[in-house]
DNA sequence: GTCTATACTTGGATAGAC
DNA sequence: GTCTATCCAAGTATAGAC
């Protein structure tokens, strides 16, 4: 890498513009010439550096993605019970809500719908989400009683789901209070599995 | 009501086919001629009848919701216990993914952030969804345990950003195997729940 | 590598014939 | 009430000057 340095510029500007284009407008109004306005550059630069308005729309997305991964894996591995998981999991989570992390993939998800070439890049991009929140999970519930009786797999896909969900909701109206009291709930919920001895009051290996 | 009979039929046509465009096409592929062409009538006719593509779109969720919505709550009527209300929650929920109406929304919510005439209508419609959950939360957890430790609003909103969440995934890969899973799980948290005596065994008056 | 100009396509919306 | 024809705006993408 490191090519010519001004190039990689430019397209970190675009992948940048992208990003707060899909954010502001969703992707129904992510289109090349809304996206350079945002930017401040010329709309024929996206196709020169990237050939597609699709390609830098999985640019946008997996730049986030490696950018939020890297800050829920170091909260992740700060947590030692599942209280703690839940609680950072709570605060990584609003980072996202007010960042657009989250935003960005909800509306690239739905958009796939009207591309078919966009659907498996963006089924390749969530996946690893799944199965961080599996390897999670499972650091506290794979030898518990509570995972026996819900599967990590299946925990986890509802925790995206939720947080999916969420995104949706909460940017719908722009209400981040019932939010906020949804995560209090969870840490509540969390105290109490793991006071009713469904889940170790410490341990699980470190994050990976 | 009833003016014209043709009329009328024409624009159910239309609203239909504009329920098949968003569930295959999404928003982002649901323009007037792409729902033209799913109904086999002229594009024109949409204008004429709607006025406006953002209209007909709304229509199409005024359509499905008033639909599912009958659907939902005649099954919750039929549940005096909540392991019952989680049973037939899930059964409706899976009939909703196959029929595309939750589709319909995540679609309409997600194309929202583009058109800002077009969020209002939507909040509207989805508002309904929010408060029919927290009754029927409410009808087995209002006065017992959990419904102090956990308050029916804040479960409602959860339980709706989940089933949003939910058909975000479940038809990004084609994936019902997981979903499926998820609710027998469902039905074994509801078990216990009643189990631990958090909520009343039996009870909640008639919905509404 | 970036800009201007432009070709081509699709989409929203209307006019006017039927 | 429905269809054909059409206008105009917006979108993707490329060519070519700089």
């Amino acid at each position: 890498m490191a090519e010519g340095t001004k190039g990689a510029d430019t397209r970190a500007r675009i992948v940048q513009a992208a990003i707060e284009t899909l954010r502001a407008e969703g992707y129904a109004g992510a289109s090349a010439r809304a996206i350079a306005a945002t930017g401040g550059f010329n709309q024929a630069l996206i196709f020169y550096h990237f050939g597609s308005v699709r390609d830098v729309l999985i640019a946008a997305l997996d730049r986030t993605s490696e950018e939020r991964m890297a800050a829920y894996r170091a909260a992740a591995a700060e947590a030692t019970d599942l209280v703690e998981l839940t609680r950072v999991a709570g605060r990584i989570y609003r980072e996202d809500l007010a960042s657009g992390h989250v935003k960005v993939m909800v509306e690239l998800i739905a958009g796939a719908s009207s591309d078919p070439e966009l659907a498996p890049a963006i089924v390749a991009r969530v996946e690893p989400w799944i199965a961080f929140a599996r390897e999670q999970v499972a650091r506290f519930a794979e030898t518990s009683p509570l995972g026996s009786m819900a599967p990590p797999q299946d925990v986890a896909y509802a925790v995206v789901a939720l947080f999916l969900g969420l995104e949706l909701l909460s940017h719908l109206e722009g209400d981040t209070a019932r939010t906020e009291r949804l995560f209090r709930l969870a840490d509540g919920l969390a105290a109490t599995i793991t006071a009713l001895g469904l889940v170790p009051p410490t341990g699980g290996g470190g994050a990976s």
